[in-house]
DNA sequence: TAAAAAGACCTCCTTACGTCA
DNA sequence: TGTGACGTAAGGAGGTCTTTT
């Protein structure tokens, strides 16, 4: 394990261009924490006096993973500074917002930046590179710029990790924690903002597949539901027809009307005036079982075919 | 005190880019 | 090496809310 910390002034503006410079960690992860202002400010301001500090943490000290959710990214400093001793992620808001609340436009603190361009398993991240790029090179045509502009920067797996591990907690960011959180993450306030804007429209939309899902599993359990629930209603509907038929009704009274060749009970009860009302049904002369030989007692009773009806019509 | 203007921030939709199979 | 699918950073439009004038 190996600690690098500079304290002081540094010969020329530190970017973090030169990352590229430093050892090659193997699958280790180096860390690099500078204060200080970087990029363009950085470059503008190379002559200036301003105390630049930078601290290399190579690799990172071990954390124990069990303390709070923060501990399992390993920012040992992080950790330290976010969590507080009691570990409470509340803590982390608030230290956030202090870290801006305390900042002035003076002072040392207020230009602090963190790099979390970690670069293990020997992959250098080039995003930062380009971000640095694009607000140094104040040569740079306006065409270039504006292509730059659109260039789409990919954050790296820790700086997405830690916005992970925060948007767990709080979806939403005020001001001061969105500037707190671009100074950490050596990201622009905008980025953050758009991070998070987009993590909640993806939140929304998976939580929208669920319940897309969720519904259609509802529509075809109702669909079984109710094709069971109609086949058992249509046999309530026939065993209670059959039931009628059976227990009110005399043998003799089944009659068919010659017209509209619908059966129906004698006219002289309720139920066959209700289903018959019609004078011309009422006296058209009633084909009743009897006289064609039906019986009640068969299941058969209303099937008539056509010939029989025929035959019946003829013979009236 | 009400109304208009301005600004910040949001969602939604889209585009462009990086990565991977 | 080329390509299409996919994930995602970022831009723009339009709406809402708060603050300022």
């Amino acid at each position: 394990m190996e600690l690098a910390l500079s304290l002081g002034e540094t010969p020329k503006a530190m970017t973090f261009l030169d990352k590229s410079q430093k050892v090659n960690f193997g699958n280790d992860l180096g860390f690099c924490m500078t204060l200080g202002e970087t990029g363009a400010e950085a470059k503008t301001k190379a002559s200036d006096s301003d105390l630049h500090i930078q601290l290399d943490l190579t690799p990172f000290s071990p954390v124990p993973r069990s303390q709070t959710s923060l501990n399992k990214l390993h920012f040992s400093w992080i950790n330290e500074n976010l969590t507080g001793e009691s570990g409470n992620v509340n803590k982390r808001s608030r230290w956030v917002e202090d870290s801006v609340a305390i900042s002035s436009p003076n002072s040392i603190v207020s230009s602090f930046q963190m790099d979390f361009s970690i670069y293990g398993n020997g992959r250098v991240k080039r995003e930062f590179e380009g971000e640095v790029d694009r607000g140094t090179s104040s040569r740079a045509s306006d065409d270039e710029e504006n292509s730059m502009a659109r260039r789409k920067l990919r954050l790296t797996k820790e700086q997405s990790v830690f916005l992970e591990e925060y948007f767990r907690e709080q979806s939403t960011l005020n001001p001061k924690q969105k500037v707190a959180l671009a100074k950490q993450l050596n990201l622009r306030p905008r980025q953050v903002e758009v991070w998070f804007q987009n993590r909640r429209a993806r939140t929304k939309l998976k939580q929208t597949q669920v319940d897309c899902e969720y519904i259609k599993k509802c529509y075809e359990t109702l669909t079984e539901e109710n094709r069971r629930l109609q086949n058992e209603l249509q046999e309530l509907r026939a065993l209670k027809t059959s039931q009628l038929l059976y227990m009110q009704l005399p043998a003799t009274t089944l009659s068919m009307c010659p017209s509209c060749e619908r059966v129906s009970t004698t006219a002289t009860t309720a139920a066959a005036a209700a289903a018959y009302p019609t004078t011309a049904c009422a006296s058209a002369g009633g084909m009743t079982s009897s006289n064609m030989g039906l019986s009640l007692a068969e299941p058969k009773l209303f099937s008539f075919s056509p010939a029989q009806i025929h035959a019946q019509r003829a013979a009236s």
